[in-house]
DNA sequence: CTCGTTTTGTTCTCTCGTTCACAAACTCCT
DNA sequence: AGGAGTTTGTGAACGAGAGAACAAAACGAG
């Protein structure tokens, strides 16, 4: 049963729009938060910082949820878009590594209020054990298993050092987690049917870096401007 | 004078590419800790986890630096990309914003390895002044302009919550600051001239919600299985 | 009811990025 | 020296994404 039937309500959405409902959603809850009912696409790419054009064209490959004349239902859009994101649904993760990073990813307020429920803080270092994080209990990286099975647990974060983050994987991908946010250092080779999304904080400075420079050398400005 | 010389050593390097010179960086790095001297591309291509023909591509452009039927030296190809992207010089960095993540930040060795010195961390607050972090003083928000000036700080990396972003950009910007590392949830506006990036952490979940949901619903695997 | 105004949804075009495929260039072996 | 075997650098085909432009649809005024 590897064909594909007409009646799939979700077709095949670009992976580049994917990358972006993720703002359009803050942009709506934003919108929400100051009283806004309806808003045009003018607008609403006003707040997600993008051109009105690309935003109508990103919204049409989830449905027709605007009206002519008028604009989008900020809360139908809203509830439209968390509902195709999956992010109406609880998504248990499990954090591994309770470094700095761990810690603040173990806080960071954002997670909880979009869906994502951190069921476990996992470290390989035993002194770490006795310590509670934003209210979960520090465990051993060895519990991964039982915990994703005790959970249901499909996502996992690795906060560890680029040494360990490959043998995490793997554990990760052993106990049957489908889904990485990786933010070590490190490339991870992983089954197919896996994946996996990089973080890394330098990659991005050092980006920057080069365009500062060229800047300071006198080169135009590129077209990336604002954001 | 806003025409371009032919002179320029450094053309134009797609964005695309520029995003990967930093992975490449990296890989290259692992490659001659391990000891390797020459590599492949096509080594080279699976240590960064990309296509070798892509990877061939990308270090066209900015020149041959490779032997055909060789491959490339490890050192020599390592120090032209550093060039190429500046992390051969000093950068200096301040930090806005010192919570879960900016302490996250202030620890991260992978900053001053790639020639990013912080040089400030600051924090409206003043219950932290007193602080001490990663061997460097938390000092008020309003010390912004002097330290930029002190040290030249071309790059500054907002760590507060979402509602203060915007402020701390428009303080940054007129302070002199002309390339910008938002970690806030928040879509800043800059003038022309300025770069600004931006790390969403929760974002990144929300992609991979996405993806998850469709390998739950038996929606085959979309292309980006490995990274 | 009709007309003008507003705003969406979509088509078309163009630019950018990826991948293929192969000639040029280098090494090694005989 | 010459030929077989590698590996780079790049031209060309291909695909995806961005933006402009416009037709279709809703609304309000008269």
């Amino acid at each position: 049963m590897t064909t594909r039937t007409p009646t799939d309500s979700a077709r095949d959405i670009p992976e580049a729009t994917v990358a972006r409902l993720p703002v359009y959603l803050r942009a709506l809850t934003t919108l929400s938060e100051q009283g806004t009912a309806t808003c045009s696409s003018e607008e609403l790419a006003a707040a997600a910082g993008v051109n009105s054009a690309k935003l109508r064209k990103d919204l049409s490959y989830l449905g027709s949820y605007g009206t002519r004349g008028v604009g989008y239902d900020v809360e139908y859009l809203r509830y439209q878009i968390a509902r195709q994101i999956g992010v109406t649904q609880d998504w248990p993760v499990v954090i591994v590594g309770i470094g700095n990073l761990g810690h603040a990813l173990a806080n960071y307020s954002g997670f909880r209020s979009r869906g994502f429920r951190v069921v476990a803080l996992l470290d390989a270092d035993p002194d770490r054990h006795e310590e509670t994080v934003a209210g979960v209990d520090v465990r051993p990286f060895s519990d991964l298993g039982q915990i994703v099975r005790e959970h249901g647990v499909a996502i996992g974060v690795i906060a560890t050092p680029a040494s360990a983050s490959q043998d995490v994987a793997d554990q990760m991908v052993a106990a049957g987690i489908s889904s990485i946010l990786n933010f070590a250092p490190s490339v991870l080779a992983v089954p197919d049917g896996v994946d996996v999304r990089k973080v890394d904080l330098s990659i991005e400075l050092q980006i920057l870096a080069y365009y500062e420079q060229r800047k300071a050398n006198g080169e135009p400005t590129h077209k990336g401007g604002a954001a």
